[in-house]
DNA sequence: GCAAGGTC
């Protein structure tokens, strides 16, 4: 029997779409995850007789994240997330439901996907897709397309399979990723700058960046502002009373005239005016008009306007309506929850939809006159469409709901019972009097038909009873008098936060009202007494921050521009790659220059938290100085980045230390080294990025630019020349011989441990013997040996403490003192460590906190993948820790940049010369050269100036 | 400890 795995985007669509696929037949089996049930059944699809598997994911399996050490906060400059790797990973507490569905497609001959019908739902089906097809790499795929969970919907998709659509998947991708690189790299840096900055005030902060989030911010900040330049203005105004008992059987009527003027902001003047209408006075009927009036019903639900309405007319929240609504739809009571669609198609079937509700005690006779109206339901429709869902609308009778469940069913089949009724209709009666030279007026309404309020009752249209006037008629008022008010711009309420959400696409109909929890959880806006959004000193001061800046980052235009290129992506106009590089080009050059104005963050935040403390440019960001990968490591693959050696010097590192050492040290004659985005099209393997360098131009030759973008991936034979020369202390004039007599130069050769050498002596950046030194000055370090440079001037700052030497490969062990070298300097060139993480006494229980005490050990309770792992923490009570952490099971030192990552300099690889040789294994000694390897052609033996293939 | 998007 030809067997098929049908999958859902959660358990109560595949249940609801079982029972009815299976005419309520089905039998249920567990999957791994417990809440993700298979249901089995037999149906007709494919054109044959199927067994089915009808199981689940619970949204997405897959999370977008940053590969290895990047995922930690202080392993990379902000700005590197721009550019490092990012992977998917099974969510953590899906990996159940992923094992689920490599062991159901085992057996199976085919596979549906079912998830919703959005630009989620089909990404979501990729990932199910990749999945399965990493097991069975050839199973045909379907994708099942409906936009309810109802019989005819379900049925029809089933006999209408059809393709999963990449494109729209790839848009989705591109969002994913976005929002984690720009997301992670500003949250780093707003968070790790102000918590320095303010130590006080936001020192255990987060402070968190986020594409939606931010404008949606921006939207409270806005209006907040825009209310305190409000002047509010005190005005007057008069209006004319008038009671009178025209027969026995209506009672006294009162009708109260306005002024034509409404109000004056001059209470002189409204006084002088006043003055003229004061009693006793004679009123003359100036004017009596009547004309028909109807008040519209409805138009068709969308999301947004379920959400204002809920949160207006039932005072529920955007974020628990739409948990109601979803419960709601996949119980099958409504229609897909998620619609920006407010217009019924043409042939829909409204007359069964209302068919359904005939039978209610409240709104049933509604629902069967409104079928008996000639013409049938026609509903009020608007413009928009997703062209994937309806509105929202009842899909049949719920008579057991109870709570917000059945209000936000009410709420639903109401509205949509009216939208499908008639406008309501009235008569509208105008009367305009004049009283000591003014003008006023009243309306009264009569309401002839109220047709949809019948069932609307959200809606009010009173009539209001005014006393029969004709043209001519003199009555004394009954009153007349003068009253003031002032003028008010009032805050945003939740509804109308959602109207600028949905009108600029910040968030999905899903996300809303997450957007608006994470701002007020965030501190950055609160709610008034009358649940109204004021924005707090944090929120302020972000969004005034980065104005200050010029930069619109608190507003909804630069969403917008990504959501237009995703739909580019989705119709086939644009590429995903395309689109992703440009948006990440923009967001880097935004991020790079917001960096650079940090001080502004301070000052627009200073106002609100008192002084800034003063924070030296970026190096509050990241103390390991970091920056984007140059490159992957020849060696492990992993990357390799640019880091400053405390020095001033710089090197290339691969991050993947402590388990791979390869580096490559640049010499002095670098003053200063970025990254650039352009990529060189000879080194291997790719993409190795150039770099941006600045010389000393007193220590290369002539020839060559002080200022240029080279390529130090070893392609390059003038820039591995120069670079050594630089190293050696070539003088301005001192043209280089081109490919004469002298020796080819090499890169800088880093110091390796001479095995051979009688002494053992270590080799210095430059290349020669170091000498050996004992430490003079008095400290914990007096008497201690250690090896520089030989050269009394214009050497290189190579530094080794000799007894760091004596087991060279393993990670040397700091001393117990440790914790005293970052203030007691026993050299005279260089300090002994650079303090990054603290230091501890790897290997041993007594670890120090950077208090310098001893820290605590702890195990995780949290549940989680580290839970039961051994960590150490800082002893004092939690608000006076100092914030050292460390793994117990950690690999010693694999964090700390100290003074080992010196020692380990004998393993650095030439650029010209990496190879595959793992990690951590004898390479060979001495200077021996190798022979040169072709920057074009990559064969050995010549270089690209001499290149047969040139 | 970051996002937004699914979902429980």
């Amino acid at each position: 029997v030809f067997k098929v795995l049908n999958v859902a985007e959660k358990n109560d669509a595949a249940k609801r779409i079982s029972d009815i696929l299976s005419g309520h037949q089905y039998q249920v089996r567990n999957g791994l995850s417990r809440f993700n049930k298979i249901y089995e059944f037999n149906y007709y699809m494919l054109g044959q007789n199927c067994s089915i598997s009808f199981t689940s994911l619970s949204g997405h399996l897959l999370n977008y994240d940053f590969t290895g050490i990047y995922r930690k906060w202080y392993s990379c400059h902000p700005l590197s997330l721009f550019d490092v790797a990012v992977e998917k990973n099974v969510t953590e507490n899906m990996v159940d439901i992923k094992r689920t569905l490599e062991r159901e497609v085992r057996n199976s001959q085919a596979l549906v996907i079912w998830t919703d019908c959005d630009r989620e739902g089909e990404n979501i089906g990729f990932e199910i897709i990749n999945i399965c097809r990493n097991i069975k790499s050839n199973i045909p795929v379907y994708r099942a397309r409906f936009s309810e969970i109802t019989d005819r919907s379900i049925k029809s998709a089933c006999n209408n399979l059809q393709q999963p659509d990449q494109r729209v998947s790839d848009a989705v991708d591109v969002r994913q990723e976005l929002d984690l690189r720009i997301g992670a790299a500003f949250t780093r840096f707003q968070t790790l700058r102000l918590q320095k900055v303010f130590p006080n005030t936001l020192a255990d902060k987060l402070i968190s960046y986020g594409s939606c989030q931010f404008p949606t911010l921006g939207f409270v900040v806005e209006r907040y502002k825009a209310r305190e330049q409000f002047q509010p203005e005190d005005f007057w105004k008069i209006e004319v009373v008038h009671t009178i008992t025209q027969n026995e059987a209506d009672g006294p009527i009162t009708s109260t005239f306005s002024w034509k003027r409404n109000r004056l902001f001059n209470e002189l003047a409204c006084q002088v005016l006043y003055a003229n209408c004061e009693t006793p006075v004679v009123a003359t009927v100036t004017n009596v008009s009547s004309r028909p009036r109807s008040r519209w019903r409805p138009l068709a639900m969308d999301t947004v306007e379920l959400e204002k309405l809920a949160s207006r007319k039932l005072r529920i929240n955007a974020k628990e309506t739409m948990k109601i609504a979803e419960s709601l739809y996949t119980q099958g009571y409504i229609s897909y929850p998620r619609t920006e669609t407010n217009s019924f198609p043409k042939d829909f079937n409204l007359e069964r939809l209302v068919q359904e509700q005939t039978s209610h005690p409240d709104w049933g006779g509604f629902a069967s006159r409104l079928l008996g109206l000639n013409g049938g339901p026609q509903p009020r429709n608007g413009h928009k469409s997703d062209q994937a869902h309806p509105p929202i609308h009842p899909t049949k009778a719920a008579p057991h709901l109870t709570g917000n469940n059945a209000r936000i069913y009410e709420l639903i089949t109401r509205h949509f019972l009216a939208c499908c009724h008639r406008d309501a209709k009235g008569q509208e009666t105008s009367v305009e009097i004049e009283v000591g030279g003014e003008s006023f007026s009243v309306q009264g309404l009569m309401i002839i038909e109220r047709n949809y309020l019948e069932v609307y009752h959200y809606d009010r249209w009173n009539g209001k009873i005014i006393a029969v006037y004709e043209i001519g008629d003199q009555f004394e008022p009954t009153d007349v008098r003068m009253t003031s008010g002032r003028t008010t711009a009032p805050l945003l309420t939740e509804a109308d936060l959602i109207s600028l959400m949905d009108k600029h696409g910040i968030g999905t109909d899903a996300t809303h009202a997450e957007h608006i929890e994470t701002i007020k959880q965030r501190m950055y806006v609160g709610l008034t007494n009358d649940q109204r959004f004021l924005p707090g000193e944090l929120g302020m001061g972000l969004v005034e921050g980065y104005d200050l800046m010029g930069y619109a980052m608190s507003r909804p235009e630069l969403r917008a521009e990504l959501e237009a290129d995703l739909r580019r992506i989705c119709d086939g106009t644009a590429n995903k790659n395309d689109v992703l590089q440009r948006h990440i080009s923009t967001y880097r050059s935004v991020f790079q220059e917001a960096i650079q104005k940090a001080d502004k963050l301070d000052e627009a935040l200073s106002a609100y938290f008192g002084d800034a403390t003063r924070v030296e440019g970026s190096n509050l960001l990241n103390p390991s100085g970091a920056s984007p990968p140059v490159r992957p490591c020849p060696r492990c693959g992993k990357d390799m980045i640019l880091k400053k050696k405390r020095d001033g010097g710089f090197m290339l590192s691969c991050t993947g230390y402590p388990n791979c050492r390869n580096a490559l040290f640049l010499p002095s004659s670098v003053l200063d080294i970025t990254v650039d985005s352009s990529v060189c099209p000879n080194c291997q393997p790719s993409p190795v990025h150039q770099v941006n360098v600045k010389l000393n131009p007193r220590s290369i030759p002539a020839y060559f630019s002080s200022d240029q973008i080279i390529c130090i991936g070893g392609c390059d034979d003038d820039v591995t020349n120069v670079l050594v020369l630089g190293s050696r202390g070539a003088r301005p004039g001192t043209a280089a011989p081109r490919g004469g007599t002298r020796e080819k130069r090499k890169m800088p050769t880093p110091a390796h441990p001479h095995p051979h050498s009688n002494e053992n002596t270590p080799m210095c950046n430059c290349s020669e013997m170091a000498v050996v030194l004992t430490v003079r000055r008095e400290g914990p370090n007096t008497g201690r040996q250690f090896y520089k440079c030989s050269k009394q001037s214009g050497g290189c700052d190579f530094f080794l403490w000799a007894d760091d030497r004596q087991s060279p490969r393993q990670p040397a062990t700091p001393p117990t003192s440790f914790s005293n070298h970052s203030t007691e300097n026993t050299n005279p060139k260089k300090p002994c460590v650079i303090i990054f993480r603290p230091q501890q006494n790897a290997g041993s229980g007594d670890r120090m906190c950077k208090c310098n005490i001893q820290a605590v050990q702890r195990t995780v309770q949290k549940d989680g993948p580290n839970k039961g792992r051994v960590f150490y923490t800082c002893d004092k009570p939690r608000a006076e820790q100092c914030g050292f952490f460390e793994w117990e099971d950690a690999v010693p030192g694999s964090l700390v940049f100290g003074r080992h990552n010196t020692t380990p300099s004998y393993r650095l690889a030439q650029p010209s010369q990496y190879n595959t040789q793992q990690p951590n294994q004898p390479r060979p000694a001495g200077r021996s050269r190798k022979a040169p390897t072709c920057g074009l052609c990559r064969e050995v033996g010549h270089t690209r100036r001499s290149c047969p293939n040139r």
